[in-house]
RNA sequence: GGCGGAGUGGCCGAGUGGCUUAGGCAAGGGCCUGCAAAGCCCUGUACGCGGGUUCGAUUCCCGCCUCCGCCUCCA
């Protein structure tokens, strides 16, 4: 058995073969940087890590390009309300993306273009196009002329004769140089005040169906294998990607992946509907790993209803897999990563089903925890170490350095420890004397600053809030 | 109007024509503990509604209800 991945051009599931053996390359639609990130876009990102991870620990030497779309009306609208260059604008969110991203445990994309960086390649392909009669330029925009392309609408399932596009779709037609309403604009004739670049049909900006084409051939050749992006996505952005690229002779994406949503409130989370949870708001309320468990534990094509609720069970379901790592490492010492359980594997190969992986994950922690009960510590320590390994693919391993305890720094980290010793110290010498008013108020203490005390057979271990474990 | 997705036990969330079953969280009982915490053992409550196919359907088919997404920018 190997990886089947959903595709959603074929509406099936499919056996993953990979163009070139052992490797893999992925575009991932990222963001249109006009605001903050939210946990939706996040999600998004995530799935495709996973998707990373797994081809990476299966073997493949992998490419994942994920774009930046750092010009379009929205950032144009935004920063002109707030009075600074467009440009700031964009890479000031672009910043806050990629920081979203890196804090949620994503690997950093092999490259990261940006559209402005690539009018080149995209002026080229627009004249491939017109050369071969898929394109035209009209009014000083440069449009895509769908009715040449037969297949149009197979990848989402739309028909063409239902279908009217972009402004003329409110009726504009008389406005509009366009030949056919259902055409899409690949680059946009230049306004005063706008930012623009030459091109042999006069100066313009990309539409954005143009830069994705251009940048994934750009760094992943004319054919390669995973397309991904948001559900909302399919049409019509990766319709009119896929029209262009064929349009121009290219074999394109080979598997389309598509994530669902992130829904507050029954409601597709978006910036028109201001009903966002944004990055930095969760991260000051869970730590980033938990965040990353809860929008792991839904498989990627269902939708995620958010709720405070489903986020605090995540929390706890992600803090029963660490506590178990991290008692074996105090008593055993620390486990190496060993072999993935079969269940795990046979989750993951179902396109990429972190559910039923995720409970392969719970059931080599119960074991462990039982083995730790019955004081089999060889048991225990591979049970960790599969635990290690099956959540390292996710992303989620307890010792991981990404997720290592970062409450202040080492210093501070050490006077902490002296003093929770010496209270640790005197209730002992309390408990000692069955004097447990003394002792339980020791332990009330410094339950109030945030460090809960547990007492093992080993003595007791002290955890501050949210962070790594310390015996004493 | 066109295209598509979903309704599972207190909650989140998988999955399947029948076999004991997801898994987690929460709840109750027990073990352990000075008491806790953690862990372990045990327990309960499901598959939107109505038909049909079948020996048997939560799972397949038909109808209905409800919700959601795309068709305009959106992960």
């Amino acid at each position: 058995m190997s990886l089947q991945l959903y595709d959603t051009a074929t509406r099936s599931q499919r056996e993953f073969v990979p163009l070139r053996p052992r490797t893999a390359s992925i575009y991932v639609c990222g963001a249109t940087v006009q605001g903050v990130p939210h946990i939706g876009h996040v999600r998004s990102a995530l799935n495709y890590d996973v998707l990373r991870r797994w081809l990476i620990a299966t073997g493949h030497d992998v490419l994942l390009v994920r774009n930046v779309t750092d010009i379009d009306d929205k950032i144009l609208a935004r920063s002109a309300e707030a009075s600074r260059p467009w440009w700031e604008w964009a890479y000031t969110h672009e910043r806050a993306f990629e920081a979203a991203y890196a804090a949620l445990g994503c690997l950093a994309p092999s490259a990261l273009p940006r559209a402005t960086g690539h009018i080149p390649q995209m002026v080229e392909l627009m004249a491939r196009l017109i050369d071969r009669g898929h394109a035209y330029a009209a009014g000083g925009d440069v449009y895509f002329a769908v009715a040449t392309m037969p297949d149009y609408g197979s990848l989402s399932g739309q028909r063409l004769d239902e279908l009217s596009q972009g402004e003329c779709a409110q009726g504009e037609l008389a406005a509009s140089a366009k030949r056919d309403p259902r055409d899409f604009t690949m680059w946009k004739g230049a306004k005063p005040g706008e930012p623009s670049w030459p091109t042999p049909w006069g100066r313009g900006r990309p539409g954005w169906h143009l830069e994705c084409s251009a940048m994934a051939t750009t760094y992943l050749g004319p054919e390669f294998d995973i397309h991904g992006g948001g559900l909302d996505l399919v049409f019509p952005h990766h319709e009119n990607e896929l029209a262009q690229s064929r349009g121009a002779g290219d074999g394109f994406a080979r598997y389309w992946l598509h994530n669902g949503w992130v829904t507050l409130s029954g409601e597709k989370m978006s910036k028109s509907l201001g009903n966002t949870l944004s990055i930095p708001a969760t991260l000051r309320r869970v730590r980033a790993v938990e965040l990353r468990y809860y929008l792991i534990s839904a498989h990627y094509r269902s939708a995620i209803e958010y709720s405070d609720g489903a986020l605090n069970e995540a929390v706890a379901a992600y803090q029963r897999i660490e506590s178990f790592v991290h008692r074996v490492r105090e008593r055993c010492g620390v486990p190496e990563p060993g072999i993935w359980c079969a269940d795990f594997v046979a989750a993951m190969d179902d396109d990429l089903g972190t559910p039923a992986a995720l409970a392969a994950i719970h059931g080599a922690v119960h074991e462990g925890n039982a083995a730790l009960d019955a004081g089999d510590h060889p048991a225990a320590e591979a049970a960790a170490g599969s635990v290690r390994a099956m959540t390292g693919v996710l992303g989620l391993d307890p010792l991981a350095d990404q997720w290592r305890s970062t409450s202040g720094s080492d210093a501070a980290s050490a006077a902490l420890a002296v003093l929770v010793d010496r209270l640790l110290a005197e209730r002992a010498e309390a408990r000692n004397r069955r004097d447990y008013v003394t002792a339980d108020a020791a332990r009330d203490q410094l339950l109030a600053a945030g460090i809960t005390v547990e007492d093992t057979p080993d003595g007791p271990v002290w955890t501050v809030k949210g962070n790594s474990r310390h015996g004493w």
